[in-house]
DNA sequence: TCGTTTTTGATAGTATTACTATTATTTTAG
DNA sequence: CTAAAATAATAGTAATACTATCAAAAACGA
């Protein structure tokens, strides 16, 4: 059994949390704790209070609680790229690839503690709920320029170069890509809130699979000749 | 010329912001105001100093931010529908009236002083950065009980029925339809702050122009039989 | 026009947040 | 075993997100 693990930016960081039991723990706890209050009322304070440490002590590993989202909020996106190249690596079928990105993508997240080192699975439902927030700001350039959007980016580039294999003519497989990408999480959340903006009714068995339909069905016919 | 207003849900204030003066200079300086610090950075104290009151008298008129953002938004969704409702009005063509919504949708927005009562290109930005913020909370569901979404589902089931007219086999009309309207927002701020995840590029003469086309050519395609 | 209600302004106060700083203690690494 | 590094404990600050009180001003109704 291997641990999965990343090594994600240093601008994301003051210390690297990986690095040290602390570290680890603060990581892991913010998790839950983020998944359980939701990032506004998600704080420092309540973290170091959850894991028996001192606000001080996390102010060491993360500048604030922003920058600890997005490392979070990478840490997923370079997870998943993983699990997508894994997946596609061996088919040559270029249709097939971007369906097998596709049901990765839209597929319910596992976790298992043996491979992961975080857990996924809570992840998968912090990203769907605070992703949007990390570049909503007035300091997205900045953010930007410093690298933290890299993973994000980077999915979706390998996923457009997918694209572009099944119809090199298409001309916004970025634009496209970055769509599905924000559809799979909006969708979901759609289902399980705000039914009235969406036709896929929530039921954690069968909405994978319409969210799938849905989406197979608009990536090929909006890339087709 | 006539002033177009909209009553807006009572849920959203605690006393009537277009009853008094005061309350017209609360909303049309907490635009401004948002646009410029974005949501997080903007207080009720900010405010008042900019409007010369205090922050005790905004709160007279809202319970909190998160409330007057969303009054701000509603306003701007009540306004758009009105907007393509009458630029669809009499056009009998499906795909004719369909292709009107995107074009609505997308167009740049101007301002007229002797029209509107808000700045709605003030507002189309605001919107585009912070809508998502509304509803990607822990109070979702209360707040959609208390009909603070309403606007914004009106909008998206009429233009799901024009869907529904251009191809009434199409079985994904609303997630259709709320896609299109994130991507909206979403493509235009890829555009202009994170480049790598659009094909569109930012310039406020052309890029309107390939948003539509990106967007009609998604629409169409992927509800055509 | 007088008296009443409503609205606003002025001021104050509280709990919490988002930090920074200092020092003592513990852990770890050479 | 010692030095360096990491952490805990504690304190402190400015700002936020409110609530409360009371007096002045404005609006309004008889």
């Amino acid at each position: 059994m291997a641990i999965l693990t990343f090594k994600l930016t240093e601008n994301l960081y003051i210390k690297d949390p990986q690095e040290t039991e602390l570290g680890r723990s603060i990581v892991k706890n913010s998790i839950t704790l983020i998944d359980k209050l939701g990032f506004e009322e998600f704080t420092f304070k309540k973290l170091a209070l959850e894991i028996g440490s001192t606000e001080a002590s996390v102010y060491r590993y993360f500048e604030n609680k922003h920058k600890l989202l997005i490392y979070l909020i990478d840490w997923y996106w370079t997870w998943l790229e993983y699990i997508i190249e894994y997946h596609i690596n061996n088919i040559s079928d270029p249709a097939e690839r971007l369906r097998i990105c596709l049901r990765k993508l839209v597929e319910e997240k596992v976790f298992d503690p043996n491979i992961a080192y975080l857990d996924e699975r809570t992840l998968h439902r912090i990203v769907g709920v605070e992703f949007e927030k990390t570049y909503l700001t007035k300091q997205v350039d900045i953010d930007n320029r410093d690298g933290l959007f890299l993973p994000y980016k980077s999915l979706c580039k390998k996923i457009a170069c997918v694209i572009k294999q099944v119809n090199p003519a298409y001309e916004y497989p970025h634009s496209l890509v970055s769509t599905v990408l924000l559809i799979v999480y909006q969708q979901l959340f759609y289902a399980q809130h705000l039914p009235a903006l969406s036709d896929i009714k929530y039921d954690p068995k069968k909405h994978y699979k319409k969210l799938y339909a849905f989406l197979e069905n608009l990536v090929f016919k909006t890339i087709q000749a």
